[in-house]
DNA sequence: TAACTTTTTATTGTCGACAATTATATGGCT
DNA sequence: AGCCATATAATTGTCGACAATAAAAAGTTA
């Protein structure tokens, strides 16, 4: 069971087909591709969006588009000013450290939850999820995947076998776009994929023999690692360029 | 420094006075309307939500009305279905349960986040918190208001101190709403506050001595005793009046 | 030239109306 | 009577246009 709903979600990029009426309204379809946008680095961060000129390049009307953006701004992908406008959201160092923090809050708790309910076949898929990274890994070398999107499918899959809607929404629908969007923006390779892939067999291994505390523990760890790499990473590019004038003001035509 | 901005929101429920232009934007305005309708319990759970109607009642126009409704979808307050219509959300006890799930995550870390960053004004500011909810108690043994609204007050001051910005926003934005709707749709009124109010104070004394750990575990105690609470309470009600014709499809006029 | 004021432009907020879809009511058939 | 098909009604989705606000440009004065 290899799940590729998640890597692969954008229904339609500009030029796409999507013959059977995947979704059927225009607000949803507009809301998913900007989604897909903004997490892609099309839109780059910060990049002022003017409504008019959305609505022209996607050939709908303001109103869809608006909801769409109240969407979009309900899950903290764009920030609005009333009567001023809206921009791509541009994490800031800070903010990136802080969801790392609100991950490793929830994503141990999601381990805990998994150890309790995951059922075998569930385990199953996860560990052919793992086998699939392991393939990837060791055939082509493709770190940049495995740290990209497939490590975000094995923190899905824990996830889903958490059992808890509420906490997959929240994860799935919320965060893990922030996340993605955070790679793309700071172009984060993360590259450390061996250490991440035996601390993902660990988790899994605590899940399977059903130990909530291990699982929970583990996924902590999991997390705070990632995000120390994370800062180590960020320490070192600061000093190695210290003032640079960063473009600003970008505009979508 | 007593909060009252969480408690006493709502600007202007029907025939209220805000004569300063609180908020500018109409669909802004009734956005906060109806989510403080729907958490008081004034538009009833379940009850289905009827654009025109509801255009009619606060004498606006569709557009601004279908915003609210997007961001009150997004903040779980609402579900839609495409072309078909909204109702009101109305929480089943597991996803109430699941709720505390999250909230022994989220809350946790804003606790371990406070001990870290909590500043020592902040800290008197919250243990002035406290003594106003003891007076309270203490005085007119108003236990429902202690264990509605003020104990949300505590929290949402550990939540401050946390300094997480991402963190506040996630539970006073959103998961606080949620919790607030509970305590009205199943008229929870908890009543074990003598208890409640002991661990509040044994965590702010974690807080002040800046033991993260400690204060994570008792917040982490603190929630999860409340969700078993609830979870008792809940199993007695379900022996005591075992099916019951319960109202359906109340609809607002 | 620099700073302030006024005019112009563009974008956002709001509204009413039409088209598409679903729910409801009516009528016909076994 | 009960069930299915049709027709009606109501609600949602979408659009274009106007009003209100903010940004940008032009003009004026020291």
């Amino acid at each position: 069971m290899a799940l590729s709903s998640f890597t692969d979600n954008a229904t339609g990029t500009p030029g796409g087909h999507d013959d059977p009426p995947e979704v059927r309204t225009l607000a949803e379809r507009v809301f998913q591709q900007l989604q897909s946008a903004i997490v892609r680095g099309e839109l780059a961060p910060g990049a002022k969006i003017t409504e008019p000129g959305l609505a022209k390049a996607y050939g709908i009307s303001r109103g869809p588009l608006r909801e769409a953006m109240r969407r979009l701004e309900a899950h903290r992908l764009i920030e609005r000013i009333p009567h001023v406008g809206a921009r791509v959201v541009k994490l800031s160092m800070r903010e990136l450290l802080e969801l790392f923090d609100l991950r490793e809050a929830l994503e141990s708790m999601a381990a805990r939850l998994a150890a309790r309910h995951m059922t075998a076949t569930e385990i199953a898929g996860l560990r052919d999820v793992l086998a699939v990274h392991e393939r990837q890994e060791d055939l082509q070398r493709d770190e940049a995947y495995f740290q990209r999107e497939g490590d975000l499918d094995f923190h899905y899959c824990i996830v889903q076998g958490s059992h808890n809607r509420m906490l997959m929404t929240m994860l799935c629908d919320d965060l893990y776009y922030l996340v993605r969007l955070y790679r793309t923006q700071f172009s984060a390779n993360g590259a450390r994929p061996q250490r991440a892939f035996v601390e993902h067999h660990r988790i899994v291994d605590a899940i399977e023999a059903g130990d909530e505390e291990l699982a929970e523990l583990l996924m902590r760890r999991h997390v705070s690692a990632s995000r120390e790499n994370v800062a180590k990473h960020y320490a070192e590019a600061l000093e190695g360029e210290a003032g640079h004038a960063d473009s600003e003001e970008r505009s979508t035509p």
